[in-house]
RNA sequence: GGGCCCGUAGCUCAGCGGUAGAGCAGUGGACUUUUAAUCCAUUGGUCGAGAGUUCGAAUCUCUCCGGGCCUACCA
């Protein structure tokens, strides 16, 4: 066995030899350390002891400074770090110090003090083993580097880099901001299946699995679209869910096989209406999350207030330095333009996908600040209605920040008939070699046609918002457990 | 998938043909206000795995394993 590991059990074994346990099953704290500093900063200038104060406070050992007859200890708790000064004419079980490791969670009782360099600290009357720990902690001031550690052994991340720590608390304040947004506007939120028959909403790649009780095939769902209409026909007017996608796809600084999308559906709403509540929604997540709407994203400085600009997916193309979509206004004549301009394509892609590439080449990478792409091609989107008078083009758009999309809306599209045949075209697509396409959903058809409300849908990737939000260049930053190549023992 | 790079002590890293090093952590000792405490002493390694080249390989070559960054596709 490891000598280290056990150098820690001999202890954890003399500990239950003195009659301490060392895993007690209960112990009560009545402070956190940002309690403690609060009670010493508030104390009077010429005071270095809050007199008759008792605090009984616990954390993980993170630093040891041994004096002789004084011993420092510095320990994390959830809310931070706190000193506790230990001495040994002041400190009952002082001498069993010795059986105390980094890494060691331990709780103090004392009194908060200020010392003479004017640090809050607790003078600990007596201290108490909470969970002893068998290993040693990362290296305590360069904490936890290797990035493969990191994210396999998350917590060891958490434990000793502080900054790990406030991306996951960002990201947690953001889900809660997002619901209490939504929440306040009248929203409902909803939970719908993770396994489905088909895979609907988006074009993408399933996890496949097998239901035993039905003994039937069972994909792991690519979006909440298709589920969440189906409550709009029942009768709910705002709904929304936060929940887990899976896409057996690559991975990248913005992709991850399963991520956490935001769906929201809302009656006798169109896509501006949803582009109103979007950057509205995005800039107060913002300002309760960070206290600011201006993030800086990979070196970028990015303003999140509203309003954001907006343009048309055309309209961006030719801007940008891309084709003229009213000039190649079929599959044929575009890919052989994006074929003379050398960008990858196959024969395979239809329009939609042409466009598509086209768009992501010219216009995405520069659209840094906030901005709504409106109008997109009806072929890239077989869940939005048309737009009236020009039937090649629905009512969509996406938001793109720093460069990378983040959101997307429609103004869904409720007409059965109309969506019975987008479903072919998709079908006709995938005939011609296109494998990520729309699949025929006669369950969601069905339900469509009883009547689904004018609706503006909308959703968003919480993880790229969190990248955002947090300045993480790579998804995998803020994704506690992100996916990891198992390893053989 | 393609290109570049990394894997050496529990952690952070040096060493890059001549028998394995430092700091932190650990162990023993000194020290009652330190805070990357300090000072003295000291334990700890199949140098990711395998094969090859060589008198000799952590170091060079190849294969494999694990990882990172860039790049391409889906949010």
């Amino acid at each position: 066995m490891d000598e280290l590991v056990a150098q820690r059990i001999a202890k954890l074994e003399e500990l239950r030899r003195l009659g301490i346990d060392p895993y007690p099953p209960r112990w009560e704290r009545t402070h956190t350390s940002r309690e403690v500093i609060a009670i010493v900063e508030a104390l009077p200038p010429e005071a270095s002891e809050a007199e008759g104060v008792e605090v009984r406070v616990a954390g993980r050992v993170m630093a040891r400074r041994d004096m002789g007859k004084a011993t420092f200890i510095d320990i994390l708790d959830g809310a931070g770090r706190l000193q506790v000064l230990l001495r040994a004419n002041a400190t009952e079980g002082y001498d069993l110090l010795r059986l105390v490791d980094l890494g060691d969670f331990v709780g103090f009782t004392g009194v908060p003090i200020r010392t003479r360099t004017g640090q809050p600290t607790v003078a600990a009357s007596s201290w108490t083993m909470l969970a002893k720990a068998l290993h040693a902690p990362p290296e305590k001031y360069h904490g936890l580097a290797d990035p493969d550690l990191r994210q396999r052994r998350r917590y060891l991340d958490l434990m000793a880099n502080e900054e790990t720590r406030r991306v996951f608390e960002i990201r947690s304040k953001t889900v809660a901001a997002i619901r209490r947004f939504l929440d306040d506007r009248g929203f409902m939120e909803v939970e719908t299946p993770i396994l489905q028959v088909t895979e609907g909403g988006a074009a993408a790649r399933p996890f496949v699995t097998h239901f035993n009780a039905l003994d039937e095939p069972r994909v792991l769902r690519i979006s909440l679209e298709l589920f969440l209409k189906r409550l709009l026909v029942g009768g709910f007017e705002r709904v929304y869910e936060i929940g887990r996608n899976f896409r057996n796809e690559g991975m990248s600084f913005k992709h991850n096989p399963e991520f956490t999308m935001l769906e929201s559906y809302q009656a006798y709403a169109d896509y501006n209406d949803v582009a109103a509540m979007t950057e509205e929604m995005i800039s107060t997540v913002a300002r309760q999350v960070l206290g600011t709407t201006t993030i800086t994203f990979r070196g970028q400085e990015i303003d999140l207030a509203p309003p954001w600009r907006r343009m048309t997916f055309f309209e961006a193309l030719k801007a940008h330095g891309g084709p003229d979509l009213d000039v190649f206004t079929d599959a044929d004549s575009l890919r052989a333009e994006l074929r003379r301009r050398g960008l990858p394509v196959t024969d395979q892609m239809g329009y939609g996908k042409l466009a598509d590439e086209a768009m992501s080449h010219y216009v995405e990478p520069n659209l840094i600040q906030p901005t709504f792409l409106l109008d997109y091609p009806v072929e890239l989107s077989p869940l939005a209605k048309r737009k009236p008078g020009n039937p090649r083009l629905v009512e969509r758009f996406e938001c793109f920040i720093a460069g990378f999309e983040c959101g997307n809306a429609y103004t869904e599209l409720n007409d059965p008939l109309d969506q019975r045949q987008r479903f072919e075209q998709q079908l006709a697509l995938k005939a011609a070699g296109d494998d990520e396409v729309e699949l025929v959903d006669e369950d969601f058809l069905f339900a469509l046609e009883h009547g689904m409300p004018p609706t503006g849908g909308f959703g968003m990737g919480i993880d790229r918002l969190v990248m955002l939000l947090t300045g993480q260049s790579s998804i995998r930053e803020v994704i506690l457990f992100p996916p990891v190549r198992s390893i053989e023992d």
